[in-house]
DNA sequence: GAGAAAATGTAGAGCGCTCTATACATGCGG
DNA sequence: CCGCATGTATAGAGCGCTCTACATTTTCTC
């Protein structure tokens, strides 16, 4: 910096305002600093910029798991609003790991972003208050409800709920939900789905399964096991979905004219035409979206902690259909 | 800092030893000091710390696009051959625009990470000199392969090689290759193809098509409405495979009695059981491996560029067999 | 037990910026 | 021509660390 105000025949101070974009500089001068940097290769450093200034201007995104098509889409939904209000993104990874979580958030507390958005952590309790104690921070998608920080949720037993409301239109009453335990969401879900069904005085048929497509393929076997097997089974997932699809394949039975299908998340493998899954859309840009609007707005002095609960959409596709008579 | 040190009674000197994990400290005054920084919950400062000490311990890494498990499957590779070397990992994408990628390199710039590995960028050689100018880099399935940084590289050529030699092997010969026109990696594949059914004496089937299902689609429906339609057909990648399926099971032909078909990339689509297609494999996380590593070396030192190719391998599901006599 | 070597601790000068306070022009009304 | 507001530029004190050089203490060797 102090080269090129050398260069430019200006002072330190003013090849930083020129830096920051200040209005106070005259368009000479502007050119004259611009002109020296651009020659001497000149870039600002942001750590020398961020410690002067005491703030980064980014926001810091800890996602779990990049594979993910959850996580990413949220991450995008981040990049976009942050970037509406000039400020940048930084992602880091736990890559599944709890250990490698923890790393992840190390690494933006001690880099002090301005702000921090954590897409659905496996950690407990603890470690969102002491997150929260130290720097703004949303979670999103995580269903512990960490007092200490806001929240962008799902609502995801109103995604069960329209599944039901879809299958029971459609005039099925052997409904049959493959779950996924106590993996991020299932049990709301699963809830979901058993009071929509009771609402309806149908008896709900729960089977243990898993966010993956052998789950989904097991469970689906031993369901069509049953001496009454169910007309519609509503998969924990799309990924456990397609388990159920390629078991209903292999044993003949037709989709949607035998077994409907219902999956959830609505990602790519939904809308693929060999499949064309009836799923649970999950506005994810828009959780992202959400995440950053509450954090610029803690960022600019909010205290009070603020949930919020997004709405899914029902996807008809052709895996769903009248039950048969 | 200060405040840690007054607390534990020494100088920040030693405190800023004890953060470092310096062996220079005696385990009496490590404890001392390790206790008063956890009891005022303390953290040092990243800006600043490298600010002072010049380096960042940090490797950047740039994606193009996050929804692409390409990417993040290499960015996980880069992941966990830096936490191996006890770097860390900063994560920015472009979100598949090319304004985007600039403002994702820029913002690595100007953070001065000790070096970047760039995930596949459209921009320009010029782009690429200009970076490797300021920072060591390394460049990962970019087929410009500019000199100026290292490249770490798919043999595209041989994997679509590898298809031809397994479909020629099961008998066929009259075998189509939907394309990707311009797109990454696609003339490369489209290359190897056309020059291994030359060398075989087989005439090489070309249609123009994209990396998505739509496109598959589209183009296996006039590959099927060849007087001759081929009785393989080898897609431009996964996606575009699954269009081919849809069209084939729309069609009724049988799949792989009737036609057979090979994909590219081994996504987790391709691995369903729905779907269960024979595909070429990539070492996705290898590449970011072996990126880190060419990374680490330019780090210590070295400067003439490597560039380095990968070899795929083929993954035989049941989407092929013999062909048809 | 003296002297050298090793182990441990400290002072203080930066790292490359930002930001407050202040200086210096210029234009204006009276 | 003075005083005042307005528009620009600058000086210089940090931001919170690291790192070199040096001071002090302990341990070792003969």
């Amino acid at each position: 910096m102090d080269d090129v105000a050398a260069h430019a025949g200006v002072s330190r101070a003013l090849v930083s305002l020129v830096m920051r974009d200040s209005p106070r500089v005259s368009d000479h001068s502007r050119k004259k600093v611009l002109a020296s940097a651009n020659e001497l290769g000149y870039r600002p450093n942001a750590w020398a910029r961020n410690l002067a200034s005491g703030q980064t201007n980014t926001i810091g995104v800890m996602l779990n798991d990049l594979h993910n098509p959850y996580f990413t889409e949220l991450a995008e939904g981040v990049a976009a609003t942050a970037a509406e209000n000039g400020m940048e993104v930084l992602i880091t990874s736990g890559w599944q790991r709890e250990s490698g979580e923890h790393a992840a958030i190390d690494t933006l507390l001690n880099l002090r972003t301005d702000g921090i958005v954590i897409g659905a952590a496996r950690f407990s309790g603890e470690v969102f208050d002491e997150v929260a104690q130290q720097l703004p921070a949303v979670a999103v998608a995580n269903f512990d409800r960490p007092d200490s920080m806001d929240t962008v949720c799902n609502d995801e037993a109103h995604g069960a709920e329209l599944v039901v409301e879809h299958l029971t239109s459609l005039g099925h009453d052997r409904i049959a939900h493959i779950d996924a335990g106590n993996a991020p969401g299932a049990p709301e879900r699963r809830r979901g789905f058993m009071s929509a069904m009771s609402d309806r005085g149908l008896a709900p048929i729960v089977f243990e399964g898993d966010f993956n497509e052998h789950a989904g393929r097991d469970a689906a076997e031993q369901l069509m096991r049953l001496k009454q097997p169910p007309t519609a089974i509503f998969a924990a997932n799309d990924l456990s979905a397609t388990g159920v699809l390629a078991h209903l394949r292999s044993i003949g039975a037709r989709v949607p004219e035998d077994v409907a299908v219902v999956g959830y998340d609505d990602t790519l493998l939904a809308g693929l035409g060999a499949l064309s899954l009836t799923t649970v859309h999950q506005p994810r840009q828009l959780f992202g979206q959400r995440a950053t609007e509450l954090l610029i707005e803690r960022i600019k002095g909010r205290t009070a902690a603020k949930h919020e609960l997004i709405q899914p959409r029902l996807v008809v596709r052709s895996s769903t259909g009248p039950a048969p008579t």
